[in-house]
DNA sequence: TTGACATTTAAACGATCGTTTAATACGATC
DNA sequence: GATCGTATTAAACGATCGTTTAAATGTCAA
């Protein structure tokens, strides 16, 4: 179970207890933890079927360390490319932020797989949360949600009251966190492909979108 | 399997193919597919092992069922409530159009218990779609899309290409589903009970934003 | 009342689940 | 090369899964 000083010479492609956390990642996002049998991720990851409780215990802590140990550090990257494309702007505008937001998490520092696995996670967790949503939740969504707002707040010109701040953000991130998580039903109803046009695109919605709700088209955006 | 002319003295409450759909829908939406077994369902609706292979042949398709005898004819009443409340109004604004949507999903015709059901069900779907989103998304998703983008280009009085009326009517339902999809997490970040007067600041809220983003605050909405 | 059919029942099926065990293989240290 | 702790293995555990079967029961029509 501890891991102190030791190397194997070992498989082709790493050590066991990283390639049973990168199988069951991709597992568990595709078909949900139900859904996944032990069996079938130490099949993926070419080892013995008693490795998952030998390295990890049982399935829940697997399940757990797969959000410790791929989903933060993936979404910890998401805000550090958040952060720094605002400060990329030399004025903070609310057109800066939510840009900045949007691009963050649609277009974002990871590869199309990453991201779709990543936004299947989280998408499993909003569905029926398990104590992995404790994780997400504390270590990811709320600080997030706490700069955004703080962001959002020094970003405008006018008054605005917390609780209509609030609510604000929560569309902004309801947006955001839709495009990604429907994706399918998108791409269903338009028929159009998420490549990185369409994502341009959605972006630039959500920023005129939010800035100017549905009659945002016909003004200036970007100042 | 067939059930022509026959009725049992029976059960206290209900038909035993009735008592099977009605837990089978709680548990399915609390749980989720895999993680409820046939044997639960049975045992809380006090009938036979047996029963749901006999009346409804399998597990998948008792889902199945589910969907097409409970989740359709609910999202139908949701559909008749938007159609009403804007019906209600005798000019057809964007206001009217977004008020009478999301007021139709978030405060809408049903119990809070039963919404709370029928959003976690759709929730599963969009979060690991199965057969069952074929249903949903062909009898109810698309045509409530087609009837929310048809009336906001017959509410709006600007022109707008067919394209961003796609992403906005999608974005307006993306914050109808978000509001009542991520519900703890909202209620967890703001500790806002969802009780009628938070229900109907969203609603509002829902309409600020949509119609002016988040400088919405200041304006009439309302005309 | 009897025959035909619908429904319910108890019991068992084989398969697969998560987990455990005990033996073996390996690698570094002496 | 012997030793010790780590890692891997094959095998089995009991439990539970979805499904099937065959018998029992209930209900209506004749």
């Amino acid at each position: 179970m501890v891991q102190k000083r030791k190397k194997r010479k070992n498989h082709p492609n790493g050590l066991t207890h990283e390639r049973i956390l990168d199988e069951a990642e991709i597992l568990f996002a595709r078909k949900g933890y139900h859904a996944v049998s032990i069996r079938e991720i130490t099949n993926s990851a070419g080892c013995n079927l008693a490795a998952v409780n030998y390295h990890f215990g049982n399935k829940q802590n697997l399940y757990l360390e797969v959000f410790r140990s791929r989903w933060i550090p993936r979404a910890s990257r998401i805000n550090e490319c958040f952060r720094q494309s605002l400060a990329a702007n030399n004025t903070l505008s609310p057109a800066a932020v939510v840009q900045s937001f949007a691009g963050a998490f649609i277009s974002g520092p990871m590869t199309d797989d990453e991201r779709k696995r990543h936004h299947q996670l989280i998408c499993g967790e909003l569905a029926k949360p398990t104590e992995a949503f404790e994780i997400v939740a504390d270590e990811m969504l709320r600080p997030l949600f706490k700069i955004l707002q703080s962001d959002l707040r020094a970003a405008m010109t006018n008054e605005i009251e917390e609780d209509q701040l609030t609510l604000n953000a929560f569309s902004i991130l309801a947006m955001v966190l839709y495009f990604n998580f429907a994706r399918h039903l998108i791409t269903r109803f338009t028929g159009a492909e998420y490549n990185a046009d369409f994502k341009s695109r959605l972006v630039e919605h959500i920023v005129k979108f939010s800035l100017y709700g549905i009659d945002g088209e016909d003004r200036e955006i970007l100042k």
